[in-house]
DNA sequence: CTGAAAGCGCTTACAG
DNA sequence: CTGAAAGCGCTTACAG
């Protein structure tokens, strides 16, 4: 009544233990057809299921590798997990999730905690900010690790992602490009990727000759966007670039509410370029990121084989960028 | 250079490993200070991380429940997850998600074997519409299970949702309220929840002597939205009822392209009431699941504590229903 | 092609 | 409070 072992299929089958285990590993020129046969007779009748901190703890590894995501109410993470997932199959690997709360740095540190003690073969962090803690248990580890959708500013860590500094460029840009000289950045946090946007951001200003405002600062939510469209009105410009789509979405539904049109008084570039994209009215204009991509190569580059660095972003227009002409 | 193990600190610190292991694993009373403080510093200078593997195998179970979540590009997912994180964590339990893809029959079996191979606690399937073989892989297991936002209708088979017979008649007496008598459902599929809420829709205009146009069916994707609002137009009604915010988000947006008003010419009832709702313009009226509590409850379900079948809906007006008179 | 044996890194009665 | 020993369920040289 007991889960049965490879103990018992060997018992059944009057084989050794050793031969079960090879049958049941496919260690194809180890047996004979036979033995196979019965062998693979006797675990499907038992129903058996291999044991896997058995073949873990004997292994020494474990052919999965831990994603660590946070609960970021962006909905990218559907496309990352699709491209991890994808590519992680592709190269036999299975991949476990790990769950890391809101922003919320002792999970996401029991989290990392959690995936060494598994042994994964490697570790993925999407969109998360490590603390300086959790840097330290990541490189004293001996488990490669890369993020993905954040760069740290540096070659030495691997990570993926869209180079925010180039993509905050081309937003700004585009905006310039149709005839906006007044332009806000809102919604983006202090950390590594917002700054990356910011820097972007100032370059193509100052590349322009245009003084930019101050940067308005948010936590790239919904709520971000609602609470800031009034601090973009003061400043008084004529375009604003969103840190995400679900900011862009904010700022947009404040508008509505208070009678700010869209794109008549006020252009909105987003950043993400998902689904909420469509969902909107006006349709949001995006600098679109390439999430699967970004997904799919993380997994190449954890598991030591070539990819990129960044992946290539694009934009995609919609309906919320007005063409100003004086 | 090798992965410390309880025998390295066991060597530097003189004393056995069956010592170093109870005050790894606090078994308060069974050590003194002494020892204590010398076992955790040399732990802490080795940089020392047990090996799960290891402990699961001799403990025989895992703390940890496994969720299998599907890709339904729906964004309820998160709320679900943060329920279902939080229950857990206050009941001890790691929380490992394994992705089953998007409605991937084999990848979804897969999935339930990986689970079952790793011992875990309990497994919790959420927006997972299970076939035979699914099913009887995990009766035959002796793990327990539980199916979140899905109800096999059967007690038999440990699951919370929503009632969905209850909503979409809910749903359907909320426009009849409204003085509406034509009405459709749009995007549902023929698998349990499509069935139940069908039911409650018939149900409801049964109950009320209005004649029920034909079920619009569909798989709960914006896609299914936008290429179903013609479908929804030629049943000459004055309201639809969506099978999701997202299939709400859809047949909204080809609206807009059609010159369809919301709600003047139609208005729409959708299913979830996610922040999408509050993204589209006119805002979504919902039937509003709870979805965080679907998750704790699940949790509390799976570890065999009192938790509830079916978590109430609720009704969030906002502007997609026009009242009808006469 | 097959089996006996060692061993993976832990936990936990058992004895003291 | 502590240690020696058994054992969890596998895999894999090694020998035949």
């Amino acid at each position: 009544m007991t889960k049965p072992t490879i103990k018992d299929i060997a018992a059944q089958s009057g084989v050794s233990i050793a031969t079960v285990s090879r049958v049941l590993g496919n260690k194809t020129g180890s047996y004979s057809q036979k033995t196979q046969k019965k062998v693979l007779k006797i675990a499907k009748e038992l129903g058996y299921r291999k044991n896997s901190a058995a073949v873990d703890l004997v292994r020494k590894r474990t052919d999965v590798i831990a994603l660590i995501i946070n609960a970021t109410p962006t909905n990218f993470s559907t496309q990352i997990i699709d491209g991890i997932q994808q590519r992680a199959g592709e190269l036999g690997q299975g991949v476990m999730i790990l769950y890391a709360g809101n922003r919320d740095h002792a999970l996401q540190h029991q989290a990392i905690i959690t995936a060494l003690e598994r042994s994964v073969t490697g570790i993925l962090l999407a969109a998360i900010e490590p603390d300086e803690k959790d840097l330290t248990l990541l490189k004293d580890s001996r488990i490669p690790f890369c993020f993905v959708s954040l760069y740290l500013g540096t070659r030495d860590i691997l990570a993926v992602s869209s180079d925010n500094r180039d993509l905050a460029y081309q937003a700004t840009q585009y905006l310039i490009d149709h005839g906006h000289t007044q332009i806000s950045l809102a919604g983006i946090d202090g950390y590594h990727t917002g700054s990356q946007r910011q820097a972007g951001y100032r370059e193509a200003m100052a590349a322009n000759q245009l003084r930019a405002p101050a940067v308005l600062p948010g936590d790239y939510s919904y709520a971000s966007g609602t609470s800031l469209l009034q601090a973009v009105r003061d400043q008084g410009v004529t375009a604003v670039i969103a840190a995400s789509d679900m900011v862009a979405a904010g700022l947009l539904t404040a508008a509505h509410q208070q009678g700010v049109r869209v794109p008549a008084d006020l252009s909105i570039m987003s950043i993400d370029g998902t689904i909420i994209c469509q969902i909107t009215t006006p349709a949001l204009t995006s600098m679109t990121q390439d999430f699967y991509q970004i997904g799919s190569q993380s997994v190449n580059k954890v598991l030591g084989q070539p990819a990129a660095d960044f992946v290539p972003v694009t934009v995609t227009e919609r309906d919320s960028v007005a063409t100003l002409t004086r």
